[in-house]
DNA sequence: AACCTGACGTA
DNA sequence: CGTACGTCAGGTTG
């Protein structure tokens, strides 16, 4: 190695320099933090202001280094824009919350004295670039602060990236070493692996099929990209004809991921100082910010002491700063976020021993009357919806118990009740009096309670024959309200995304499920159970503000909380199958497939598996050389039925393709419905002859139900032969028929309700044939008049209007010219004009206010609105116009369930619901109560709500589901 | 073994 | 180039 000939410029030996990446870094700090818990009163969010700070205090910390220098983007495209016109579309994609931030975050730099450095035509990345190379020829130890992996290529024995892995806090310290080891390749040679790769933050695409791991074998096999490109040829198989394909691609992504070191940025290293903090300017700022004076301490700390490095101190602690939820317990809420502090835990067995518990710890403050002893039931205008559990939740009583919750299965394994800093846990079996004891208690303090997923943990007290009523709090139903499309699979996943802590090793089995093979030793356990009592607790101090902020509990006190208990007692309950009509089925279908199978073999000449689309391709559009008609997402061309039917029409004069395509067609659905049966034979108890599914309430984010484990919402009814399936489903034991009822164009009532339209209102009182009324609206012409097509064509475009349909995708259902779907589209909206205007409302107040809103309150966000990449935002647009719409049914099939359900119990009937399917509710009946039942259900539903139309339900009843459809 | 994709069932 | 889901089977990845 030869000695650098240029020398130090100047003596910086044992020195750092810490280059910050701006936007990276605004980036973490604003994904990082909930943007409602940090905004002003004026509603400047300042999440990731606040953030920023923080990271960066905190990495400044721990490396101390003794220049600092912070470089941003500059808005406008640069020479890469140029080459790659898709350039970072998706990252770019920021949010307007997070953009109004940028200014704020140089203002507060230089106040802190920190200089920072933009430069038109270059990224971030360039100025990154020049300055660690600057530093690495200076003889600093360079440090990059970055996200981007692009920042990989600057890694020398001098020069370390600090990469964030999932936590900020685990900075990875990405040196030469670091690098060769996660990628097999050195830093000079990572940019030719990433071009290779692609980058799919960046919106680059890289290689179809190629991975980190491909890439470096390349580059290890013939040194470089160039080596790739002169050998392409010499590699085999499907990779390297993806390589082939894709070259041209993959060079350009070459030029553009190239940094630029030596812009010319008019500063010198020793412009780079830090340390000169302006104090004012800090004052005037964060007060602005709304900052606390905690907040302004730890970074003046931080800051103050500059270049000299500060002596060990702190990274700023996670503290809210001015949470916008009312003052009365901004501190008190985070306080217990900060770390968990696990209670004491200590076993007990008896019924004294708990009661004594009991007694010592009895919270001295008592829940408001009317939060603790409120009962669901009213959905009228004038319920109180405003309602809030307050500061009440850090005097309730958390419940909590661990085991086997599936419905079918239940194994409970242990329970606990914990109040502040003490806990006991009681394992099963329990013991009879301490069972009455318990019972007695909850019944005592209900209301008074806060648990984590109030319906699993009715399935783990009826494990031992215990209830539990309504909670004041279920903290992941709040997680839910708060983010419906974030969706945790356990405690740690929720502590992790919500509260930004990572558990030291408190790795616990999955959520569910229970392993009886190894048992963690009891202490373990007992610091495992302690741990999800502190999360639970923690969890709900953390969303009880935001809840009342955006006042949303009595959704989730009016609406989810009741309706986790209906689910339980579905689950519970089951539905009975007829096995032996359902293995015919499944026998008859196995052989259909099969008949099916062999005729396509035969056509084929060859036993391809007809379930690969691989193959399907490869025989279709290769050895038979049909013309394929669409291609998938991936590129290959598809063979979904759709384009396997438009393929058989056009092969009549083709005999063995036809003869294939027809064969193929007829496995593809016998075989499907097959494999429907066996899923269900499979997921029937064996105890009770009975299928237990589990209803998901925190998974869809429009704020519907889904079922899984089997999914009952999917059971076929579009064709005859599927169906039959839904034949299977019948009255078990002690019961006689089964009842269906459901909503009658629940969306298209909600849509008329809230836009207000006329038109379409008066569509709906009429009570005549609904597309029908509408088409003689659209067309102007008397109902009698009205043709099927144009009956079907109106129909189509009602429904297509909650989903943002294109008048392409009109066109194609129909197949009819795109043309006349755009004419079908105007006629429409000249009838119905004000739901136009409602539609254009929803997608704007969400791109204003970042959510949408149901009826009743139930919000999804939508940051892809902004998104400057327009399928995305396309998208988006769709999904904010549905979402309001789909979710306000949702809404209001959860409150008609609460209702039914009450109303079952009240009349002391033994008929109860067993399935939800979106618009439908499926009910067991007991013998004699038919008439009666089905009056209450359908005036539940009927009456869930109050709208500007009437909800119409049709109900049916029968032997079994299907004979049970009207 | 864990993940992804294509296909397809429902509202 | 229509929203929201869950499941299976094949195929690839580590």
């Amino acid at each position: 190695m030869s000695a650098d000939i240029q020398a130090p410029s100047s003596a910086a030996a044992n020195e750092t320099l810490l280059v910050v990446d701006g936007h990276s870094l605004a980036f973490r700090a604003f994904f990082a933090l909930p943007v409602d818990n940090f905004s002003t009163s004026e509603g400047q969010a300042t999440n990731a202001v606040w953030g920023f700070a923080s990271m960066l205090a905190q990495v400044i910390d721990t490396e101390k280094p003794d220049r600092l220098g912070v470089a941003f983007d500059v808005k406008g495209g640069t020479f890469r824009n140029t080459m790659l016109p898709q350039y970072k579309g998706t990252r770019e994609a920021a949010p307007e919350e997070l953009l109004t931030q940028l200014p704020l975050i140089q203002r507060m730099l230089e106040a802190l004295g920190v200089t920072y450095i933009e430069k038109p035509g270059y990224e971030g990345d360039d100025i990154i670039a020049t300055l660690a190379s600057m530093g690495d020829k200076a003889g600093y130890r360079t440090l990059v602060l970055s996200g981007d992996r692009d920042a990989f290529q600057l890694v020398n024995d001098n020069v370390t990236v600090l990469y964030p892995g999932h936590h900020f806090k685990d900075l990875k310290h990405m040196t030469p070493q670091a690098i060769m080891e996660k990628y097999k390749v050195t830093p000079a040679q990572y940019p030719d692996l990433a071009a290779l790769r692609g980058e799919t933050t960046d919106n680059i695409p890289g290689v179809p099929g190629v991975g980190d791991g491909f890439a470096a074998k390349w580059i290890n096999q013939y040194g470089s990209l160039d080596g790739i490109c002169e050998h392409a040829d010499e590699i085999g198989g499907k990779k390297g004809e993806a390589l082939r394909a894709n070259i041209e691609q993959v060079k350009l992504n070459r030029k553009v991921n190239a940094l630029v070191r030596d812009v010319e940025l008019g500063v010198s290293l020793d412009d780079l100082g830090f340390g000169a903090v302006d104090i004012a300017q800090v004052d005037a700022l964060f007060k602005e910010l709304e900052f606390g004076s905690r907040t302004k301490t730890r970074v003046l700390k931080t800051f103050n002491t500059g270049s000299s490095g500060s002596s060990g101190t702190q990274a700023i602690s996670k503290t809210s700063p001015a949470s916008s939820a009312s003052e009365t317990e901004s501190v008190e809420a985070e306080e217990g976020v900060a770390a968990l502090q696990p209670p004491h835990v200590e076993h007990i067995a008896t019924a004294e021993q708990f009661e004594t518990w009991v007694g010592e710890h009895r919270p001295q403050i008592n829940v408001p009357r009317e939060i603790a002893e409120f009962k669901p039931g009213d959905y009228s205008e004038q319920a109180d919806r405003g309602i809030s559990c307050g500061t009440a939740v850090s005097h309730a009583w958390t419940v909590h118990a661990w085991g086997d919750v599936r419905p079918g299965r239940v194994k409970t394994q242990a329970l606990a009740v914990a109040v502040a800093q003490s806990a006991v846990i009681i394992e099963s079996p329990v013991d009879d009096a301490l069972k009455q004891s318990l019972a007695a208690f909850f019944a005592a303090e209900h209301g008074k309670t806060i648990v984590y997923g109030y319906k699993e943990l009715l399935h783990a007290l009826g494990g031992i024959g215990l209830d539990l009523p309504l909670p004041m709090f279920d903290a992941k139903l709040a997680g839910y309200l708060i983010q419906p499309d974030f969706h945790a699979d356990d405690l740690n996943q929720a502590v992790e995304h919500f509260l930004d802590i990572h558990g030291e090793d408190t790795q616990q089995p999955a959520q569910g499920t229970f392993d009886f093979g190894d048992e963690p030793a009891a202490a373990d356990a007992d610091e495992q159970r302690a741990h999800d009592l502190a999360v639970v607790q923690a969890l709900t101090a953390h969303f009880r503000p935001m809840i009342d902020e955006r006042e949303q509990y009595w959704l989730m006190k009016a609406i989810e909380l009741p309706v986790s208990r209906v689910l339980h007692d579905m689950e519970r309950t089951g539905a009975k199958v007829d096995v032996s009509r359902l293995t015919a089925m499944r026998d008859q279908f196995a052989e259909d497939a099969r008949f099916a199978q062999e005729e396509a073999w035969r056509h084929a000449g060859a036993e391809i598996n007809l379930q690969s689309p691989k193959q399907l391709q490869k025989v279709l559009f290769e050895d038979m050389g049909l013309k394929p008609t669409k291609r998938t997402k991936s590129g290959s061309y598809t063979t979904n039925a759709a384009a396997l039917q438009s393929l058989y029409i056009k092969s009549f004069d083709n005999e063995q393709a036809n003869g294939f395509l027809g064969a193929l067609l007829r496995h593809r659905e016998t075989n499907k419905l097959k494999q429907i049966v066996q899923t269900l034979i499979d997921s029937i108890n064996m105890k009770d002859g009975r299928i237990h599914t589990t209803f998901e309430q925190t998974v869809a984010a429009t704020g519907r139900l889904s079922s899984v484990d089997p999914n009952l919402q999917n059971i076929p009814n579009r064709n005859a032969a599927g169906r039959e399936i839904r034949g299977v489903f019948v009255p078990g034991e002690g019961y006689e028929a089964l009842m269906s009822c459901d909503y009658s164009q629940v969306e298209l009532r909600i849509m008329a309700d809230l836009s207000g339209d006329e038109a379409l209102i008066e569509a709906f009182r009429s009570g005549a044939d609904f597309h029908k009324y509408v088409a003689s609206m659209v067309y102007k012409l008397p109902v009698d008049q009205i043709t099927n097509d144009q009956r079907t064509h109106v129909k189509a475009m009602s429904y297509g209007l909650a989903y943002g349909l294109s008048t392409y995708g009109l066109a194609q259902q129909l197949k009819i010219a795109p043309r006349e779907a755009e004419a079908l589209k105007n006629r429409y909206f000249e009838t119905f004009g004000k739901v136009h205007d409602y539609l254009e409302s929803l997608v704007s107040s969400a791109r204003e206010k970042g959510y949408t809103e149901t009826i009743f309150g139930r919000r999804r966000y939508f940051p892809a609105l902004r998104s400057l990449n327009r399928v995305a935002r396309d998208a988006a647009e769709r999904a904010a116009l549905n979402a309001p719409i789909q979710g306000s049914a949702a809404d209001i099939m959860k409150i008609a369930m609460v209702r039914a359900d009450q109303a079952l119990h009240e009349a002391g009937v033994r008929s109860r619901i067993i399935l939800q399917i979106h618009d439908e509710l499926v009910v067991e009946i007991a013998p004699g109560e038919g008439e009666q039942v089905t009056e209450l259900v359908r005036n539940a539903m009927e009456h869930a709500v109050d709208l500007a139309v009437p909800l119409d339900v049709s109900c049916g009843m029968g032997a079994d589901w299907q004979l049970a459809a009207h």
